[in-house]
DNA sequence: ATTTTATTATGATATATATCATGTTTAATG
DNA sequence: CATTAAACATGATATATATCATAATAAAAT
């Protein structure tokens, strides 16, 4: 799949400080227009067609942003701590959100409200440039997942996204997985079946080790290797 | 497949105006630092991978804006005049053409210095506040058409670009068709061959009519329902 | 602890869709 | 205008992958 520098990734590297580009007036204003949330494991953050009334920012936890499907769900990102989540609700004759967002683990969200987050963006092109650069840098993720999902099979998919989660969000070749199969089936928008059998099929191969919820990448060139070739 | 509203779109409605909110400083400068190209039916615009030294904005003509991959390419957008092309590439860090772009007629192209672009968005917060909702309409676009892509199988996925071409491109029930069978299966990611047996299928069924290059819709609520059952 | 429920697992079968082969029509080219 | 190439068309076959059925675990709840 030659695909120039394509890896398609759930997540992303750009270090979502954008506040640090905020005068100590404006954080202010953020400070006086958010809240802080506590949201438990599996709780719904927001529901994708809602009414948009704030921008989330993540402070802790780990969640999924997802598109509704009937019977299936596409899990457009696994998005860690420190991330902005809702920014396309910003589009003006659009006033809902694009898509939901639920919790793995326990997450602290800070809402921010969307109509002095406009403003901000309407009076500190800096701030502005910054966050066109994270739209920026969601699409390109975007465009590389689409291309994923649309271009390889099974085998690709799945050591796409194991590569993704290692590298991305745990930043270790082992980690506890806190996603189910069929989290995994809606992220490569295959059955949970396929995902079971697959990763069977690379713990026989020992591309990876797999015991309850622990994930190792044992072989990484190897994933790399069925990720290419689709 | 009941996602609040979204019905996949090659295309935006999204009036690409935002030239209009720049000072006439602002203006001179961006035609100072901008050139016409004017490409021939079938050429190449930007290639993916390469270095992105301009914005593009279309200012007659159609284009395809793709992926590349191999075999087979995925094309995210039609794209009519009036539009600008290129913005993903704004991102600290990474210089170069996300996709590629190529003509289906001919096509006349502003190109448009980055760095100037930047300065701008830099320098006046409405033009940039525009350039964020440009951008989020192409993410609610390219999240639609990811999901028609992943979870609808063949019919639903044509009849979403037939409805979509009538609807944003060519604004007619009928209309003459400058792609081929290859381009459509490119922007439903199937085979050409099913492309051919689906458009049969929608011939035979009375839903739509074909003659050589002409498409009329006949149908437009069973399109529709198909669009909708996947 | 014991029942209930969700998750993981695995084989058998069905099916959507791609691939291959081959022919026909349309468009491009010398 | 003849020739070549490209696009369109259609049937036969292959295959990737989903679906269904049925267990075995593991987790959650009473």
């Amino acid at each position: 799949m030659p695909i120039s520098g394509t890896d398609s990734c759930v997540s992303f590297d750009f270090d979502t400080t954008c506040f640090d580009l905020l005068t100590t007036e404006e954080m202010d204003l953020v400070n006086s227009h958010s809240v802080l949330v506590n949201y438990k494991k599996n709780e719904m953050v927001c529901k994708q067609g809602s009414f948009a009334s704030h921008i989330m920012y993540i402070e802790k936890g780990l969640v999924k942003i997802y598109l509704e499907g009937n019977p299936k769900d596409l899990i457009l990102t696994i998005t860690p701590e420190k991330s902005l989540m809702g920014l396309p609700a910003i589009y003006e004759g659009n006033y809902t959100f694009l898509y939901s967002i639920s919790t793995y683990t326990d997450t602290v969200v800070r809402l921010i409200d969307i109509q002095i987050f406009k403003q901000l963006l309407k009076q500190n092109p800096l701030f502005s440039y910054r966050i066109i650069n994270i739209l920026n840098e969601n699409t390109a993720h975007s465009y590389s997942r689409f291309f994923s999902l649309t271009q390889k099979q099974l085998h690709g998919r799945l050591a796409d996204i194991l590569l993704c989660l290692s590298r991305k969000i745990f930043k270790s070749e082992a980690f506890e997985l806190p996603l189910s199969r069929s989290d995994l089936s809606d992220l490569t928008s295959m059955s949970t079946e396929s995902v079971i059998r697959i990763m069977k099929d690379f713990k026989d191969d020992r591309i990876i080790d797999i015991s309850n919820k622990s994930i190792t990448l044992l072989d990484i060139p190897r994933l790399e290797r069925i990720s290419a070739k689709g």
